[in-house]
DNA sequence: CTTCAAATATACTAAATAGTTTATTTTCTG
DNA sequence: CAGAAAATAAACTATTTAGTATATTTGAAG
């Protein structure tokens, strides 16, 4: 069991998680913070060392959950492409996110580019991960017969996590759904044509 | 001919863009700017009324000036398929943006997100405009023999906008642009299924 | 049921950033 | 070249935000 300290930390950067997702790391501050949690200063600081400490295992535990969460709705799925098809379907309403403000890793990616190199990393190890992930399961489906070996796993790895999350801040933005159901759907179909 | 006042305040814009696009709304501060443009206070708030305007006048810009730089790049191809292909090429290197810090659009577009409707709104509005302009020149196609019926405009210029956009930001944060080459002649080569 | 870690309340200090003021200098432009 | 507009210099004020200090209270866990 966890300690009450233990159980406050974890309270925190959860309820950060969405802070820091919406509002970006250099737009949330430790008043947003404590207002969120409804805790002190002086709580708040005896878990944290500053600022860039909080920020820093927010966004470690946001990546770590994010991934976890894809992961097991990708595990779900008994064939190749059952998976395929459950991450395509992972943000099918990309207005209402499971963590409030759209998908993490993008939000990241975004303010990380130019500002923050070791939250770059991070992301880029967990774009890495991912990637390499959804390539082996679309290898594996060209291995078992699934998938015609005309399907190239790297490039299609890449271009449905490039079109989803495209999809999601442009549906996001625009204030609608519908684009994404498109999509979904012609990804899918893309998929389907190299199906046997 | 522009009065010293309008250059100056042009200038402004210019520099001023970068910054914005790299660190964010919230990341840029007015001595970013200052430092930037190596103007006083004085002379910076002559020119506009608050950080707020600045804000809302360089976004505004910066925003149209990419419409347009894309724009003309579509323009110079002669067939509905040309066209396509010079906005699938126009990130062809995401690293080196011809405006530093990647694509202005979708880094405004994840920032604004859930943070500046206003900015939000002008951005969806860009976002449509380039979703109903490539979708138009994708129909023209159809009409003019170029593409087969099969293709369906909308879904296809979302789904290009999406993927290019989403893999600009993963290959920035790879700092690889080899997995955009690759995409780049896979939805080319997907155009290509639909070409007579 | 007591003790000690954890959290509160409150009042600070420090630093960063936004914005103002005004006298002076520069430099367009008519 | 004279007058007006624009920009500078420098010293301000105001506000926001980060972070500290400490005495007091709460409540979890042995």
């Amino acid at each position: 069991m966890l300690t009450k300290s233990e159980r406050t930390k974890q309270f925190i950067l959860e309820t950060a998680a969405p802070l820091y997702n919406e509002k970006g790391i250099s737009g949330v501050n430790i008043d947003d913070v404590l207002a969120a949690t409804k805790l002190t200063k002086g709580c708040l600081y005896g878990h944290f060392e500053n600022k860039d400490d909080l920020s820093a295992q927010v966004i470690d535990q946001m990546l770590k959950k994010v991934s976890e969460k894809m992961y097991i709705a990708i595990s779900k799925g008994k064939t190749a492409k059952a998976k395929v098809f459950a991450f395509i379907d992972f943000y099918r309403n990309p207005i209402e996110t499971y963590i409030s403000g759209g998908c993490p890793i993008f939000n990241m990616a975004v303010e990380a580019d130019d500002n923050y190199p070791a939250i770059k990393e991070k992301v880029a190890a967990t774009f890495r991960a991912g990637q390499e992930g959804l390539t082996n399961i679309l290898k594996e489906g060209i291995e078992n017969g699934e998938f015609s070996r005309e399907l190239d796993p790297t490039v299609f790895a890449f271009k449905m996590v490039a079109a989803v999350e495209g999809g999601i801040i442009m549906c996001r933005t625009m204030n609608n759904i519908k684009p994404m159901q498109s999509l979904i759907k012609n990804l899918k179909a893309e998929l389907e044509q190299y199906s046997k």
